[in-house]
DNA sequence: TGTTTATGAAGAAAAACTACATCCTTCAAG
DNA sequence: CTTGAAGGATGTAGTTTTTCTTCATAAACA
């Protein structure tokens, strides 16, 4: 007990298995390991794939030291024992095969590259967008979705899906919304709006006729609000819009930039989701109990 | 040494401590492994993170079999024992606290890390989602609507726009599909299919009852080959299905488990857009030609 | 010189691994 | 169809290895 103490006096950590990353940990720890564990600590950070692969002795040998002692440095820096030293080691090492390849995909590729090329480039696209994406622009949007009498969202085309599934996010929170992916309905929903209402348009170009067109609709009979999800700032759509959230995509031959871009207009809209049901919090859970008791119904 | 043959006959691992990934390198082998054996994979696919911090006994007890076994298995799917097993487990895991962003919202949070916090989360959940994926089910899968005579896609509910997303996807390709979003027209349209014909499911429960029940009329009327999407390996419309393809998610307070999903199946439904257009890829490059122009005219 | 603290040696405990016995399954001969 | 031999699959029990603990010794400091 006496010796535990000591060890966590020394290096301040509390929660053993703890919560920062190991090769942090072992760091943080070095200034405040006694002499033969530093050795310790030192041999591991310099030799992480050996230790992956060697036993306490082996370590020992390699540090010059005791295997007590490396038990004992295990223990210090915050982990269980020398096996979780391991594990929490070997979740920090990268996988070679793990690092991103996002040139375009081929033929040949195996249906494994093919997967970690598909998926990579999707995160990249969410990465590129969230670097790039101005948050108090977000914030905005969701403020005056929230506040809005109602809210039109409207899509057309591949922008059609994205436009829905915002549709059933927006709807979920318990706020007055509506969905139109038909040019002719998108129209006349729009004119019938009023100052207080708002569209949400999604569009990837900004420069598609119909949706554009229904919004200066919106804006001439009724000066309704617009916010728009688009990957160009400088389209038509942005010139009518008050708020504008950007995508970011790069296009690769099979994926077009349409469709890369569609996994950062979703994550657009949850963003917005969750920022309007952060807002309205009350109504937002309310909302959300009322609908899981109802989706369990329909389940065997 | 006639052990070792065997088991090198049966999986054709080659290179110990190997090459592919460890979950791959698990699911690569499951088809060529003895029942007993079996059970341990499964058992270890189910719980990597519990297997990460269980010694052979535990899983032994977990999996029901013997502690032999485990260790026979460790060895079978190329691996050096147990531990090189848990290494390499380890290895592949997204470190939960490297990613320490990714507790839940607060009303606290400003734009900028609220926006971080939701694009970290469907990061992370593609990253699980493309580590858990067993890539020749993608591919399986893609084979199979690639030569299916007519592909009907179906999705209720927040699965619905997924649905629309892989609609639009596939119908660009240049293959016969259709989509059904409405209970009734589902189970219509289920009936009149053939054993050529196909049905892709999109349903992040697999427990949502009128897709399955559409699956269910399709199987007997027509014997229908049945591809699904979702978040449960273990539902009712995995047991009704060809080929079971599996998201990872993690539920947090205001984005229930259903939503986190969606990106995932979003993606997959990329995966599978990418690799059928590989599969057809001169159908493919003439579609898309066809659709750009006429897109084109649709701008300003 | 006495006290405290750091370290290592040796042994206890636990885990990983092996060898073998038993129990199936299969297939061929009666 | 039955029986039994052969071979393979699996578990039991024992062996080895590894991890961890205890305690004695050595070093540091007062």
């Amino acid at each position: 007990m006496t010796k535990t103490r000591r060890a966590t006096e020394r290096t301040g950590v509390k929660n053993m298995g703890g919560e920062a990353g190991a090769i942090a940990r072992l760091r943080g720890a070095l200034p405040s390991l006694l002499p033969a564990e530093r050795k310790v600590a030192i041999y591991v950070l310099e030799n992480q794939e050996t230790t992956l692969a060697s036993s306490v002795g082996e370590v020992a040998m390699g540090a010059q030291i005791s295997e007590a002692t490396v038990i004992r440095f295990c223990r210090t820096a915050g982990f269980l024992g020398f096996a979780d030293l391991k594990i929490g080691l070997a979740r920090e090492l990268v996988n070679p095969l793990a690092s991103t390849l996002h040139e375009d995909v081929s033929p040949k590729d195996d249906p494994s590259t093919l997967a970690r090329k598909v998926f990579g480039a999707n995160i990249d696209t969410l990465n590129d967008t969230l670097n790039s994406l101005d948050p108090f622009a977000v914030d905005k949007a969701g403020e005056m979705i929230a506040h809005a009498g109602k809210t039109l969202i409207i899509g057309v085309g591949t922008s059609a899906p994205i436009a829905f599934d915002a549709y059933t996010k927006l709807m979920r929170l318990g706020i007055p919304v509506s969905l139109q992916t038909d040019a002719h309905l998108m129209m006349m929903e729009a004119a019938l709006l009023t100052k207080n209402d708002l569209i949400l348009v999604i569009s990837h170009s900004g420069a598609t006729k119909d949706p554009v067109e229904a919004v200066q609709v919106g804006r001439k009979s009724g000066g309704v609000k617009v916010v728009s999800i688009t990957n160009n700032s400088m389209s038509p759509l942005a010139a009518v819009s008050d708020v504008t959230l950007i995508t970011a995509s790069r296009e690769t031959k099979f994926r077009s930039e349409a469709l890369a871009s569609r996994i950062a207009q979703a994550c657009i809209a949850d963003l917005l989701y969750v920022t309007i049901g952060l807002k309205t919090s009350k109504r937002a859970l309310a909302s959300s109990r009322k609908i899981e008791d109802v989706i369990t119904a329909k389940q065997f």
